[in-house]
DNA sequence: GTCCGGAGCA
DNA sequence: TGCTCGGGAC
């Protein structure tokens, strides 16, 4: 079976088994960014409190939110965990933003794929799979989003082996399925719930898995 | 105690 | 390559 085929496969029994996921839930493209560098090694959960906290005080725009002081803004962030180092890690990127675009973030998402990714990758607490998550989910870029549930599901399903890294794992999915962003955002989003209900870190729930025998 | 839509540092 | 950041849910 091709790698075309097994990906279009693990898509339709995943789909099938959890529906359409909508992602990113959120109200605008700027609360998407905050979101993903909130969720670094952090469960949504905890984000949607601190995102709440931010709504309440009116930070989810650009200019309120970079006019924050850092301390402020950590207490503010708490409950979403490394509070300190996400304060830091969000106004990196406002800074970058602030002087690459204008303050518009519409300005980052609409530019070339390429320049933004590498700006975005540039800014201190920013890694791959946050750039993408930021260009996919908040620009609607045809990117696909890696993260640890898609190396552990392609890596047990024998997708990859094992020192496969972050472009190389991004690749086989771009390069063996039709360019789109709806289908990059419902895939990911999928991958996630795979991993979080049946490919789990210490017990996976094999015989149970929409993916079992793929 | 374990895990979470990670990333930077030595 | 390990260590650190960290609160909340289970």
């Amino acid at each position: 079976m091709t790698t075309r085929r097994r990906l279009q496969d693990i898509y339709d029994r995943l789909f099938e088994h959890f529906g359409p996921q909508r992602w990113w839930p959120a109200e605008s493209a700027f609360e998407v960014m905050v979101g993903a560098v909130l969720t670094q090694n952090t469960n949504w959960r905890n984000v949607t409190v601190a995102i709440d906290r931010l709504r309440e005080g009116d930070f989810l725009r650009f200019e309120r939110l970079a006019a924050l002081a850092e301390a402020e803004l950590a207490e503010m962030i708490r409950p979403s965990g490394y509070f300190n180092v996400k304060a830091r890690r969000l106004l990196n990127l406002l800074r970058m933003i602030g002087e690459l675009y204008d303050g518009e973030p519409e300005r980052m998402l609409t530019d070339e794929i390429e320049t933004a990714r590498a700006r975005l990758l540039a800014v201190t607490g920013i890694g791959e799979e946050t750039a993408d998550s930021i260009l996919l989910y908040a620009g609607n870029q045809p990117v696909f989003v890696v993260d640890a549930y898609t190396y552990r599901i392609c890596s047990r399903h024998q997708l990859i082996d094992e020192e496969c890294d972050y472009r190389r794992l991004q690749e086989v999915f771009m390069d063996n399925l039709p360019r789109d962003a709806a289908l990059f955002n419902e895939y990911h989003a999928l991958l996630v719930m795979a991993g979080k209900h049946y490919c789990k870190k210490k017990t996976p729930l094999c015989e149970r898995c929409p993916l079992w025998e793929v």
